[in-house]
DNA sequence: AAACATATTGATAATGATTATCATTATTGG
DNA sequence: CCAATAATGATAATCATTATCAATATGTTT
C-alpha cells in the first residue's frame, strides 16, 4: 500500500478522493479483472458523483505507473487488476463458460522466449490466455 | 481451395461474387492479418460496390466455418488470417515498433497445457502473442 | 487570507469498430 | 417463369474509449 503510494507521488500523481476510491475498490477486488464500467459501479458506492471519463484516466495513469495491469481480453475491452511486484510476465485462464479468469503462474514461458531470441526477436513482453472449462462449469 | 469450397457448401453456404473476392483477397494475404477494414480495400479492388457490413458478415462466417481465424490483439480490432489445416493452435509475435505481425510455431505450450489440466481445468484453446522488437526494427 | 497558476473533475461530444435493421436485389427449386 | 428464401448494401444503433471544455479544487506566493 505505501510503495504504491510511492509510485504515485514520484509519478506527481495528486491523490484525490477520486483516485483513492478507485484504487481501494482495485485493491478490495485483488485477484479479480474489473472494466472500467464495474470499477465505476464499485467507486460509485463510495463517491456517488464519480464519473466514467475520471475511472478511465484513473486506471490509465496507474497502469502507466506500473500499479494495475491492463488487458484487452476477446470479449473487446480492458480489464484491469492490482499488479503485483515481481513484474510484466503473467497470464490468464479464462472459463469459456462462465467467463470468470484465473491466473496462470509465471515465468512458464522462458523458454519459448529463447527460442524467439534466437530468431532475432528482442522479446519485450507476452501474454498468454488460455480458454478452458473451470472445474466448476465441467461439472454442469 | 477445393477443401475450402467443401466447407462452404457443407454450411449451406453460398458462394456468392462478393464472398469469393473477400476469399481472394484473404488467399493473397496469406501470413498476413488484415481488418475488416482493410479487407473491403482490397475486395473492392476488384468488386468496387461492396459494402462493409457485407465482409463484416463473410469473415465472422468463414471464422465459424475454420476457415479463418479471428484474432484481437491489444489495438482492439479483429484481424483475420487464412486458417492452415492443421488445427487452433497458432501464436504470434508483434512487434511493438512497426506492428507487423509474425507467426510462431505450434505446440510450443503443450507441457504448459499439461499443468493446467492437472489443476482441473479442461482446455479447450488458447493464444500467445509475443510483443518483441522484430530484426529490423531493432537496428533503426 | 487573497490572487494566481495549475491540475482535476464530470458532463458530454466525438470516434472507431462492430452489429442490427430493413428494403432491395439475387438465387434456386418447383 | 414464379414463389420462397438468402444475400446484399446503406445506414442506424451500440459499445468501449478518447477528446473537449467549462467548472471546481488544490497548491503556491505574497
Amino acid at each position: 500500500m505505501d510503495h504504491i503510494k510511492d509510485k504515485l507521488s514520484k509519478g506527481e500523481y495528486k491523490l484525490t478522493r477520486q483516485r483513492q476510491v478507485i484504487l481501494e475498490v482495485m485493491q478490495d477486488a485483488e485477484g479479480e479483472h474489473l472494466s472500467a464500467e464495474e470499477v465505476l459501479q464499485a467507486a460509485r458506492k463510495r463517491s456517488p458523483h464519480l464519473g466514467i471519463a475520471t475511472v478511465y484516466r484513473t486506471l490509465e495513469r496507474m497502469a502507466g505507473l506500473g500499479i494495475l495491469y491492463k488487458t484487452r481480453f476477446d470479449e473487446g475491452k480492458y480489464r484491469y487488476e492490482l499488479a503485483d511486484d515481481s513484474d510484466h510476465h503473467h497470464h490468464h485462464i479464462q472459463c469459456v463458460r462462465c467467463g470468470r479468469i484465473f491466473e496462470l503462474e509465471e515465468g512458464l514461458l522462458d523458454s519459448i522466449e529463447e527460442k524467439v531470441m534466437k530468431q532475432g526477436f528482442t522479446v519485450i513482453n507476452h501474454r498468454l490466455t488460455i480458454y478452458a472449462l473451470c472445474s466448476e462449469c465441467k461439472s454442469i
